[in-house]
RNA sequence: GCCGGUGUAGCUCAGUUGGCCAGAGCAGCUGAUUUGUAAUCAGCUGGUCGGGGGUUCGAAUCCCUCCACCGGCUCCA
């Protein structure tokens, strides 16, 4: 017998050999039909897999993340057998659980795949589903597993085979389909009752774009068809909120062939939003003791020889233009710092001067690869709220941490709550991607891991992410379909102060160099535009909308009330309009809905004769009949609530 | 850049297997209406069907090519 201990510390005994599904049974045949995989001494097995010695056990079902990885994983099995079956010959690569659903790359040869034929594979996906299959693990010898996909002529299972040692190799075979596998699965099948398959893409073998593009295949499943009808449900509830759609829709901002991929034009509305983002960021910054510069928008090339990134990008970006007759060469800016490293040594530096923060809503340019450009999120031109601050090496930390704070204070006057902090380091077998010396790079990182840590920031930290002059802290938020868009940044470079042998006298009377701290909490205006449309789906704080409220006067006659309104709440610094259309009210009350206007005030003849207003709340609808002054409070207090 | 898909009026979309002047709703304009909490009525304007080339008696529809957009991959100073 052997002792199994349960997430609730209770302990009880099974037959040696026993199987996590057997247990489940023992305690409920309910629990049993829901188990998908088991949690053995904290390593996920699969439930069927006999287990040996005293162990701590935990089922997994649907509700754990481990559980749905298994389920999605197994479906990418069952995708796999399902296209076995129908097209011969296909060779696979990976097939993963991601965090909706799955994928499996697969080599199709000369055929391609179409989304039409999509439900046919799920047809064929559901009749494998429904035969039950269990999924049974194996071990297997490297001989044996090569001699297999030798004999399949499978190249690309034969090379993951080259990565594996002799003694670790699992198949997994549920029907007639066997995988190099790890696992774990679930126990058949029958489990999967609804199929979706979503997508269709290239992907490069082993993520090298030197190397084969397969087909990948994305695809989600679920134990009930109910949960996947809801899936679908949530992916058209965030359509609505891609923020290219409300751009449009709000008439925010556009793009045009003919002025280039990539290059957004601002719109009246959205330039204001812009603008009111800029504001709100130059006042925080003033009283934190940045002071403003401003930069032209081209560079001479030497400049970033200088930096580096002409070395690193020049290849990459746009072309140089060039003087007529000199024929001297100019990059379009594609970052503000080496501008702002020549600002610095425009004059000699005291320590007494440190930290000298200088702050440039900078637009800069930047040659996007075609297929990377993503409505206003991967752009071609684009403008940061970009600082750089030269400090001593004793003031990185502090200085780190003073912007971590201003970047919080943004995210919250903003309402972004869900995010984290990557903290992106170098990838240590492949330094020679980056430049600077390990010293730097050490005292570098080591700032931004305290840094973070003593902000009790929800961190991850990802290896060979770091920019090639230095590490960094992102602030990465999600979009409305749950993709990861940086928005903040915080970099330390020791760097560029070497490349543009930056110095400053200290205290001691003898030179020393200063340490840049790059940061931008927006990141970049438009990104981060983009994602604050899609998490408040076009409906921005008060203290942002450019149309607080919209007075709408019940007819004609009361157009110079309507007026005598609107100056007097604008004499209280509140935004707004009077829609003086031929249109009836309801049809006024529509389109202020529609433009997502945060209040609107309807005025007819009750509110003339008693001087005041009916309010009517985006989204909520009537709130009465309100005085100015009562009104005028109401909008404050909404805005002072944002901030504290 | 690569793989797959899409491109019809300002917007959202119809346009059967290639066949008469390419349609609708909304928006816009004109007029009527003077309106009480999510669309008042009528009339009108508006498109060389993404660009270019080809096949055909005839192309929005078929083929080639370029561009843009969408979903991924790779990249992202």
């Amino acid at each position: 017998m052997i002792n199994i201990t349960f997430p609730d510390g209770k302990v009880r005994q099974y037959p040696k050999g026993t199987n996590s599904l057997e247990i489940a049974k023992s305690i409920s045949e309910g629990l049993a039909r829901n188990v998908l995989a088991a949690k053995v001494n904290n390593h996920v097995w699969d439930a069927t897999r006999a287990i040996t010695t005293d162990a701590s056990l935990s089922l997994l079902t649907w509700d754990n993340d481990e559980g749905k990885n298994a389920f999605w994983h197994s479906s990418a099995h069952l995708m796999a057998e399902a296209l076995e079956a129908t097209i011969p010959g296909v060779k696979f690569g990976i097939g993963p659980a991601i965090e909706s659903g799955y994928y499996y790359d697969v080599d199709l040869g000369d055929r391609t795949m179409t989304p039409e034929e999509f439900t046919a594979l799920e047809a064929k996906m559901l009749e494998l589903a429904r035969q039950k299959n269990p999924y049974t693990r194996k071990e297997v010898s490297k001989a044996e597993a090569i001699t297999y996909f030798k004999a399949k002529g499978d190249e690309y299972k034969l090379e993951l085979l080259e990565g594996l040692n002799d003694g670790e190799i699992t198949f997994y075979q549920q029907g007639n389909f066997v995988d190099l596998c790890r696992g774990p699965h679930i126990p058949d099948t029958g489990f999967i009752k609804a199929v979706k398959l979503l997508k269709i893409a290239g992907a490069y073998w082993r993520g090298d774009e030197k190397r084969k593009q397969l087909t990948r295949i994305y695809g989600i499943t679920f134990p009930q068809q109910k949960l996947l009808t809801e899936h679908l449900q949530f992916l058209e509830e965030a359509a609505k909120r891609d923020h290219r759609k409300l751009g449009k829709e709000l008439g925010l901002f556009t793009f045009s062939q003919k002025v280039g991929a990539g290059l957004p034009l601002w719109l009246p509305k959205g330039t204001d939003l812009r603008e009111r983002l800029v504001n709100f960021l130059k006042v925080a910054q003033a009283k934190s003791g940045y002071v403003q510069v401003v930069t032209p928008h081209i560079g001479h090339k030497d400049l970033y020889v200088t930096s580096g990134h002409y070395e690193k990008y020049g290849a990459d970006s746009f072309q140089p233009i060039k003087t007529p007759r000199e024929g001297e060469e100019f990059f379009l800016k594609p970052m503000n710092c080496p501008h702002h490293c020549e600002i610095y040594k425009s004059s000699p530096r005291s320590y007494k001067e440190l930290p000298l923060r200088l702050a440039e809503f900078g637009t800069v340019y930047r040659y996007e690869q075609s297929g990377e450009l993503h409505g206003l999120t991967r752009v071609r031109g684009f403008t940061q709220d970009d600082a750089h601050l030269f400090c001593t090496e004793d003031q990185v930390k502090e200085e780190f941490i003073k912007v971590i704070d201003l970047v919080l204070y943004v995210f919250k006057a903003l309402g972004f709550k869900d995010f984290t902090a990557q903290i992106s380091l170098r990838d240590p077998e492949n330094k020679a991607k980056y430049i600077g010396s390990d010293e730097a790079w050490h005292k570098a990182e080591n700032a931004i891991i305290e840094a973070a840590k003593e902000k009790n920031l929800n961190t991850v930290v990802e290896l060979g992410e770091a920019a090639f002059y230095g590490p960094k802290l992102d602030f990465m938020v999600k979009d409305a379909i749950g993709r990861k868009w940086q928005l903040g940044t915080i970099q330390v470079d020791y760097n560029l102060p070497e490349r543009f042998e930056l110095e400053y006298v200290g205290q001691d009377n003898k030179m020393h160099r200063p340490v840049m701290i790059h940061r931008a909490p927006f990141g970049s205006l438009e990104r981060f535009i983009a994602v604050l449309l899609e998490h408040c789906e076009g409906n921005f704080p008060l203290w942002l909308s450019s149309e607080q409220f919209a007075i709408l006067p019940i007819s004609e006659k009361y157009h110079d009330y309507s007026q005598k309104v609107l100056n007097m709440l604008k004499n209280s610094d509140l935004r707004g309009l009077v829609d003086e259309r031929n249109e009836k009210i309801g049809k006024k009350i529509r389109d202020a809905e529609l433009k997502k206007v945060p209040y609107m005030l309807i005025v007819g003849e009750k509110e003339e004769a008693e001087n005041k207003v009916s309010v009517r709340k985006h989204g909520q609808g009537d709130l009465g009949s309100n005085s100015l002054e009562e009104f005028t409070q109401l909008l404050k207090t909404e805005i002072n609530s944002t901030f504290n």
